[in-house]
DNA sequence: TGATTTTTGTTCATGCTTGAACGATACTGT
DNA sequence: ACAGTATCGTTCAAGCATGAACAAAAATCA
């Protein structure tokens, strides 16, 4: 392996290192299991053929009908070119239709159709599987504490944006 | 604004749906933390000219001078392609210098430069900081038992992987 | 030794995401 | 009504990550 660490005398010397930081090591592993997740979902996903961008919409879309491209791409923090190069797959798939809105003719309302729906329910199947398997890792009342500091977490961070 | 929502009369009439999990709305908190987090990094990283890809690099080089460029792209859960087309801005920039292993004339040893080291030690300063006011929203014990149980996750699912 | 298999890094084609520029449409204020 | 402004969706070029295919260099083993 490698064991050159004779240049850590430098290391040593440091004081305050970020790696000695408790709170960055903690930060870091949420990173890694946010990654880990994620990957293993792709992974299970590509059984229904759909990826997690697709999913996304889909799941939006079942929650909120109508919703325009725009609303869509702001729920998921995405740019709207974004979406714009997404639906034409999905369009092709069957599992959802595109209607111009008669009172704003700039707008497409999306809609989910019976086979979208299927197909979604199938795929979230599959999430809710894993999303078990995740959580089963702590007892439910550690997870709700866990939920409620990454909720603290993202509406300090979206104060700061405003 | 835009005040079209009537169309949730829908919603209600919906059966036992997966968002209603909240296990599963726990975890959409997670990645919607995760990424609010690494959106700002992203920015807060753009003031030292540095790619958050690019500063994972810099910090593992740090920690483990003469890694190869495999050890790196395993190290980070990237493609070895990755590393490979990442190189040349670091290495152009002067943050990090490539050396042919004498001993084994397929691997390249990756050490860092004292001005890389300079421009770690400035982006560090940034990310600390970040994740310090990002920490700052639940005591010290709470971020250690969320980073217990991510840990306890991220082993999961590799233990699944293997 | 010589043949086979692994490993390391590179190249290339592909796909995803972004942001800027654009046309069409709607809104605002005078 | 009209000129200026804002919004929605699209297009396009650019940046990044990925995986397959590949050449060079080791490692393995008969």
């Amino acid at each position: 392996m490698n064991k050159n660490q004779e240049a850590k005398s430098t290391l040593a010397s440091r004081p305050e290192l970020p790696w000695d930081n408790p709170r960055f090591r903690n930060w870091i592993a949420v990173v890694k299991a946010e990654k880990a997740v994620v990957r293993e979902l792709s992974r299970a996903l590509a059984e229904v053929d759909l990826k997690i961008a697709q999913l996304d919409v889909l799941m939006n879309l079942y929650r909120h009908p109508g919703m325009s491209q725009h609303d869509v791409a702001r729920k998921l923090l995405v740019g709207r070119s974004n979406i714009t190069m997404l639906l034409p797959q999905l369009e092709k798939q069957g599992l959802l239709r595109r209607e111009g809105d008669p009172k704003d003719k700039r707008v497409m309302r999306l809609y989910l159709t019976d086979y979208g729906e299927k197909r979604l329910m199938e795929a979230m199947t599959i999430y809710t599987a894993l999303i078990d398997k995740v959580m089963a890792q702590s007892t439910p009342a550690q997870c709700d504490a866990m939920a409620e500091q990454m909720r603290r977490i993202t509406e300090m961070l979206q104060r700061d944006d405003g």
